[in-house]
DNA sequence: AGCACGCCGACT
DNA sequence: GTCGGCGTGCTC
């Protein structure tokens, strides 16, 4: 019996239905150089379309079987992926209902993926006569050969899909290929290459060099020229020392040719440099801090995995820990991991980092172009960066010997992801410190509720910074009650509190913040008569005002349209609404007038007037006010700003989430923690409709304990997390009705396996069907069912299970299903 | 999802 | 007879 080589692959066309390993014959050839952690190109379905895959496992020494394919070709001249990761891929499978494929692509940048292109071409050594021979009566295949020669020989499938319309070309296609006229080539490219620049250095020893050229120092002064820069500095790129000497090419070639250097070409990385960063010495750490160093210190040389919650506030200093303790775990010879929640947010953060460790960080986040996202990625590979700095995706940075992961601000919401695979940073960072008996450090001045409370309960380690390190007290903050405001006839967002601080500081010479509190700042269009909003024509949402082009979009399905003259419902005068942020900016230029507002929003961003120019502008100028969204909210840190002011505290505390108060809570005391940074003490002034809300009263009093409690006894109460988990299950399709049936069905098949044992202990709640919170986007409805129960293994079997079921059914045509936990929204 | 197979009626 | 429509079932 044959003794034959089997590959275990997670392919690319598998959907979640069938994901499983596929099995596939490993040719003599392949044998040597494959490895588990490659990626592949296999046949796949009747058709033996060509498809991506991962190798997952190698098996030797297998017997025959017929049913097998052959592994096309090697795509990778070394593993992408290691043991650890291809084992995180199918955890993260059972975890966030993916496939391996999905779970192994999000790990890798995308430079390094690759597009296939099927290409058919006439076989060589055919000629035409012969082909049409075959091709006989068929017309479809006469057809194809036609196209096929007019096109030189060869085509693309997209091509010979397009020119044949609504005729499939497919039966024509095998037809051509069981007769040898055609044949199937699969070409795999990738976006980008790996950059190399040719190096030169000595061939012979420095003194035998200058041996060679100080006699010619005359008639070859550039050849000297070469030699001498190149016994002082070892090695240089062609580039450099053409520049430096004034060198040329032909002048390296021909010293190369003399034999007196050597050029090679090696590779290179793009970087993005951080200027104007000094190496520093480490931190000094108060007491506080210092005990806390200790004791995660401590936590991080153990043997075993921990998970510790940093619970510092605004200005405590946990950045300064979180260096030391950096250090602390490279010195044992492991590497770290920083993630932050927007890295574009944080420049100080990175300047700092830079400045203690050089080259030996990567950043990792998704505003890099994708040459030099791949490049930092291969420099964590290659083990030549030992700390990763980076946002959500960075977690899966490929390093080895991790020690340590701090996830910064970790209840901020962008550590979830949105797309598929739908996994949460924390999750996974909480898996690969389990893999490599690596400490999580989970960092923050309002810590989620779950976190504090596995605290509370001992799951996690608790680590507490309580004084500010410029022992500055914190902001006086003051509550405006805007309904009051409203009955006395002040219909503004500006309430008198707020005018008479803004006055007062405009007379002090002292800079003012205003923040909104919305999600970007998009700006709508509305009927100034009738009220009716422009809408997008496939989703259930209005249109948003871009200023780049000048266009309406909808952030959903990406429609664009120009903005209409008129309104097209009855015909009456367009103008911009909502509580944006030039609303507010413009009622401060009405009350303050000639005194300069500065503008940050998703409007008044983008490539060349950066956030962080906007930002350098307002403190170098002294512009007295500033007006913002989120982007205001983190990180700021300038010594004349004394007073920051909420225009609407309440807006994020209505939506239908039961996160709202967590989000609410943490942002305004990010906020009003940007008052008072220098000398002089801060003030803030909380703008709300309801001043008798718990949330809002806490924020302004800054008391995240008793925040903590409420909130917890209503988690409790309401069944969500920390207690429960959610699980949202999604149909979609372009027939409401069906997608409301499969609704429905998949309801009762819930309820069925929730009333008997063993899931029937969990206490669970079903809630829905309901419309998503964007009922349709691109033409398909959308209507979700709740289930909250412990996330258990169980639980999760189950829902996989019914995904599977539904997808199956043929009852459900037309409509799919997909499962996330605690979705965002 | 995407493809082939098989069964049906329509057209030449 | 052949072509194209649609329902069904499988993917190493």
């Amino acid at each position: 019996m044959e003794r034959d080589t089997v590959a275990k692959i997670a392919l690319h066309a598998a959907t979640y239905t069938i994901d499983k390993p596929y099995d596939y014959l490993v040719p003599p050839e392949l044998k040597d150089c494959l490895k588990p952690g490659m990626r592949v190109i296999v046949p796949f379905g009747a058709g033996n379309r060509r498809t991506e895959g991962i190798v997952l496992v190698l098996e030797n020494g297998c017997s025959y079987d017929p049913k097998r394919k052959n592994v096309l070709t090697l795509l990778d001249e070394e593993p992408v992926l290691d043991t650890q990761a291809l084992r995180l891929a199918l955890w993260m499978r059972e975890r966030y209902f993916c496939t391996v494929y999905d779970a192994a692509r999000a790990m890798l940048p995308s430079g390094l993926y690759f597009s296939l292109q099927d290409k058919w071409s006439i076989t060589h050594g055919v000629d035409r006569e012969q082909a049409y021979e075959v091709a006989g009566r068929s017309e479809s295949a006469k057809h194809l050969l036609e196209l096929i020669y007019a096109w030189g020989g060869s085509a693309e499938v997209a091509q010979i899909k397009e020119a044949f319309g609504t005729r499939d070309p497919n039966p024509a296609l095998k037809l051509l290929r069981e007769r040898g006229i055609l044949t199937l080539e699969t070409s795999a490219e990738r976006g980008i290459g790996d950059k190399t620049e040719r190096v030169a250095s000595l061939a012979i020893s420095p003194e035998d060099a200058m041996a060679l050229v100080s006699g010619k120092r005359r008639s070859a002064p550039l050849r000297y020229a070469v030699v001498e820069l190149l016994c002082t500095v070892g090695s240089a790129s062609a580039k450099e020392i053409c520049y430096f000497t004034g060198a040329s090419n032909a002048t390296l070639r021909s010293l190369e040719k003399s034999g007196i250097l050597s050029l090679e070409q090696r590779e290179v990385f793009r970087r993005v440099t951080v200027d104007g960063v000094e190496p520093s010495e480490p931190p000094i750490l108060n007491s506080e801090q210092q005990a806390a160093f200790e004791g995660l210190n401590a936590l991080a040389a153990a043997e075993k995995p921990a998970v510790a919650l940093l619970y510092g506030v605004t200005g405590s200093g946990k950045t300064q820990v979180y260096l030391r303790l950096i250090q602390a775990v490279l010195s044992r010879g492991h590497t770290a991991m920083l993630l932050v929640p927007e890295i574009v947010l944080t420049p100080q953060l990175l300047r700092i980092f830079t400045s203690c460790f050089g080259d030996d960080i990567a950043v990792l986040h998704s505003s890099l172009r994708a040459g030099e996202r791949y490049d930092e990625w291969k420099r964590v590979r290659a083990g030549k960066a030992r700390v990763v700095i980076g946002t959500r995706s960075a977690v899966f940075a490929p390093l080895k010997h991790l020690g340590l992961i701090i996830l910064d601000e970790e209840q901020e919401y962008t550590y979830k992801s949105e797309n598929v695979p739908k996994y949460h940073a924390r999750d996974v960072a909480k898996f690969r410190c389990a893999q490599n008996d690596a400490l999580l450090v989970l960092g923050s001045a309002t810590p989620s509720v779950e976190s504090m409370y596995y605290a509370k309960q001992g799951t996690y380690h608790l680590f507490t910074l309580k004084q500010r390190y410029n022992t500055r007290a914190l902001p006086a903050v003051i509550l405006a009650d805007m309904k009051q405001e409203l009955r006395a006839g002040n219909g503004t967002t500006l309430s008198g509190p707020l005018r008479q601080a803004i006055a007062k500081n405009l007379s002090a010479g002292e800079q003012s913040i205003l923040f909104l509190n919305r999600r970007g700042a998009s700006r709508m269009l509305s009927c100034g008569e009738c009220g009716a909003v422009p809408t997008c024509p496939r989703c259930s949402v209005h249109l948003t005002y871009h200023s780049a082009n000048g266009r309406l979009m909808c952030h959903y399905c990406g429609h664009s349209e120009r903005v209409p003259e008129t309104c097209p419902q009855c015909g009456g005068t367009l103008n911009f609404i909502g509580f944006g942020t030039q609303k507010v900016q413009e009622e401060l230029q009405t009350a303050f007038p000639g005194v300069e507002v500065l503008r940050m929003d998703t409007d008044t961003i983008s490539a060349t007037h950066t956030h962080e120019k906007l930002l350098s502008r307002f403190e170098r100028e002294k512009i007295p006010i500033l007006v913002g969204t989120q982007m205001v909210a983190k990180g700021l840190d300038f010594p004349n700003v004394t007073l920051v002011g909420v225009v609407a505290a309440d807006l994020s505390l209505y939506v239908d989430d039961y996160r709202a108060g967590e989000r609410t809570f943490s942002l305004l005391t990010q906020v009003v923690g940007r008052a008072g940074r220098g000398e002089k003490n801060g003030r803030a002034i909380i703008q709300t409709y309801t001043p008798e809300n718990d949330v809002i009263i806490c924020a302004a009093r800054q008391d995240y304990d008793t925040f903590y409690e409420q909130e917890i006894n209503l988690r409790r109460m309401r069944g969500c997390p920390p207690f429960c988990d959610l699980f949202v299950l999604t149909a979609s399709g372009r027939m409401e009705s069906a997608v409301l049936k499969t609704c429905m069905r998949l309801r009762r098949s819930l309820e069925e396996w929730l009333s008997r044992p063993p899931l029937d202990q969990l206490n669970a709640q079903l809630l829905g069907p309901a419309p998503a919170s964007v009922a349709k986007v691109n033409e398909r409805y959308r209507y979700r069912l709740t289930l909250a129960c412990r996330n258990t293994r169980e639980v999760r079997a189950m829902v996989a299970y019914l995904l599977r079921c539904a997808q199956t059914d043929k009852e459900n045509k037309g409509v799919s299903v997909s499962a996330d936990v605690n979705p965002l929204d």
